[in-house]
DNA sequence: GTCTATAGCGGGATAGAC
DNA sequence: GTCTATCCCGCTATAGAC
């Protein structure tokens, strides 16, 4: 039997899980504690408000996105191979009727407490940074080819992808896919 | 004084406006009745439950877009403004913390009521479909330059518009123009 | 059509035992 | 660190007077 991980950590599991489903406010500390077998002042004694549960999800979500573009970038991975692990990621949260954290706090976002709006401009900045860094080195190594400015370009495609995974919760993931191969011939150079 | 606006309509302008603030789940009845200036009963007498206020919320947005759209139809209107209108409408909601209904209940979609599902489907359906007219016909007259099909194109765009929303309310309204400056720049003839 | 009053539930949160 | 028990609040919703 698998060594049982730390509530603290399992709890943010199954949160964020909530999140990705249901949004911030259609999810309660209930629902955590009885996914988690247990009641939920055991949640409280972990994050004792609500508010504490939000900020420590988006900063953990960062964090892990964070260490993943640096695995990627010291793998010295190429362009496209970067582009498509992204998508891949994507897809594999709309199989699970889920969307991205970002998109959905995002959303959401008026009505979240100060602390929490802070983390979420971080994580943005972070996503649309990567793909910045991404597209700028693709256009360098004649892999990508698009009109203007990297960082804007990232911006565009950040605002693609979120919106692609939402839309696949409204019509299902072929909205998706009709979204990424669109994606992909437009940033082909061309013959 | 102008003539009251029947209770009904007022309703759905307030919780229209708190929708795409805030989210179905971050507001309540109370919030629409105190700005009205009335009792919560009076709002549960036009709409007996909140999913019915859901129901009516979403199919009103989606009839006035019908309209807005068929009167730019019937107008003849030129591509560009066509496409200008609806960028303007869209910075119009962001300068007042707002997102799109469409947005906000794509990221909603998997907590609401099958009702309410399908009225959000057909909101999306009709929403690609004018990009996918305007873009068809841009086309033909060589005002617009994309690759591929305009139905995938006009879903494409449909995301980037949504998603754009969502970030500048997380980064401000800048993000909002660079994303527009993009999609304009993509979207001209090249010379 | 709007009111007062209230039912009934579920939410976030805390105290104190174990 | 988790439990039981409980508080208090706000929410959706209804009944019945006006």
């Amino acid at each position: 039997m698998a060594v049982k991980r730390d509530t603290k950590n399992q709890i943010l599991d199954i949160a964020e899980a909530l999140l990705q489903e249901r949004g911030f406010h259609a999810f309660s500390y209930q629902h955590i504690a009885s996914k988690l077998g247990v009641k939920n002042a055991a949640i409280h004694y972990h994050y004792p408000s609500k508010n504490d549960l939000a900020v420590a999800l988006v900063a953990r979500y960062r964090r892990r996105f964070s260490r993943w573009s640096e695995n990627l970038a010291k793998e010295n991975a190429a362009p496209w191979p970067c582009f498509e692990s992204y998508i891949e990621t994507c897809r594999y949260l709309i199989e699970s009727n889920k969307i991205c954290v970002l998109g959905m706090m995002a959303a959401e976002f008026n009505t979240m407490a100060e602390e929490v709006q802070r983390e979420i401009q971080l994580l943005q900045d972070e996503v649309v940074s990567y793909f910045s860094d991404l597209l700028k080195r693709g256009q360098e190594q004649g892999e990508f080819s698009f009109l203007g400015d990297a960082a804007h370009k990232a911006l565009v495609l950040t605002c693609q992808l979120q919106g692609a995974m939402q839309f696949a919760q409204v019509k299902g993931s072929g909205v998706y896919n009709v979204v990424v191969d669109q994606l992909r011939a437009e940033l082909k150079p061309q013959a």
